[in-house]
DNA sequence: ACCCAGGGTTCCCTCAAGGAACTTTCGATG
DNA sequence: CATCGAAAGTTCCTTGAGGGAACCCTGGGT
């Protein structure tokens, strides 16, 4: 992360931002869903320092949001998703819309996703989770909760 | 941002990191959609330095996620949403579903959200744009989209 | 004529990202 | 047995971005 930790914040934003906020985290994450689990295989995909990997993945498996595992005799390791990690993915769905929507251009998307329910390339919708209506920016109303304390 | 620039990466995660990918982004975008719509406000909110409050927020603007408007005749501006901009709320929305479940602890959520359609406290959702099922890192299956070229 | 508030700039300091080279472990190969 | 090589880090140095405090500029108000 930079200088200033969100983690104190009450506000889960912040907070989410202290386990994936630092540079190139939410990219190590996309990689290890799609497969690469691999300390140099992410390291040559992404072009990252190694010196920086290193402190991601430590990081993130401190955080609980991968683990690390030997998959060798030797001191071989591999990155792999846990459940709280692969829940994170759900952000990186969201984002993947909001960049195809906004910034891919004539192109089109880079990557398709293709939902396995139904077979159909598509993106993710958000609905509330009571009634199952659209639910986005304008469509919410913020109240205080119980864990509203300490600093903003 | 860092050093690396994740724009040309083809890839809507790393394109979209590059215009909330840097510290403090995703929070200004929270400030502002919830109403905190002036430099000093956002500023005394977030603890930011006025330097780096000044770099987000052009860069912001010149993304087209947020807008810089004049709400007085002496040079006075506020920050305001573009559709762009709120469209990326959802990305706030489903961290804070995140921080809330795996975050929070015993205190529970700092924040609540209303959905003002059902009148319910409640969390987003992710559900298939065509099937309407739900969403997530294991239902989906990636595909090489038209805008695939340049370097991963 | 002076004060004040909002919205920035400027300056300096420190620490983290980048990059390349080096290290360690242990199986495979000759 | 000696060497090779691959995977997964460490170490070291350089550069530049974040933090923080002080300063500036514009245009009402009194």
């Amino acid at each position: 992360m930079q200088r200033t930790s969100f983690g104190d914040m009450a506000c889960s934003i912040a907070r989410t931002l202290d386990v994936i906020g630092e540079p190139w985290s939410p990219l190590i994450l996309r990689d290890v869903w799609v497969g690469m689990n691999r300390f140099d295989q992410i390291q040559a995909d992404l072009g990252i320092s190694r010196k920086v990997l290193t402190e991601r993945l430590n990081h993130l498996v401190s955080e609980g949001v991968l683990e690390r595992r030997p998959y060798d005799r030797r001191p071989r390791y591999e990155y792999v998703l846990t459940t709280k990690g692969a829940d994170l993915v759900d952000v990186l769905l969201v984002m993947t819309r909001w960049g195809d929507t906004w910034l891919a251009g004539k192109a089109g998307p880079p990557v398709l996703h293709r939902h396995l329910a139904c077979g159909e390339i598509s993106h993710v919708d958000l609905r509330c989770d009571h009634c199952g209506e659209p639910m986005h920016a304008a469509d919410v109303e913020l109240l205080e909760g119980p864990g509203a304390a300490q600093t903003a």
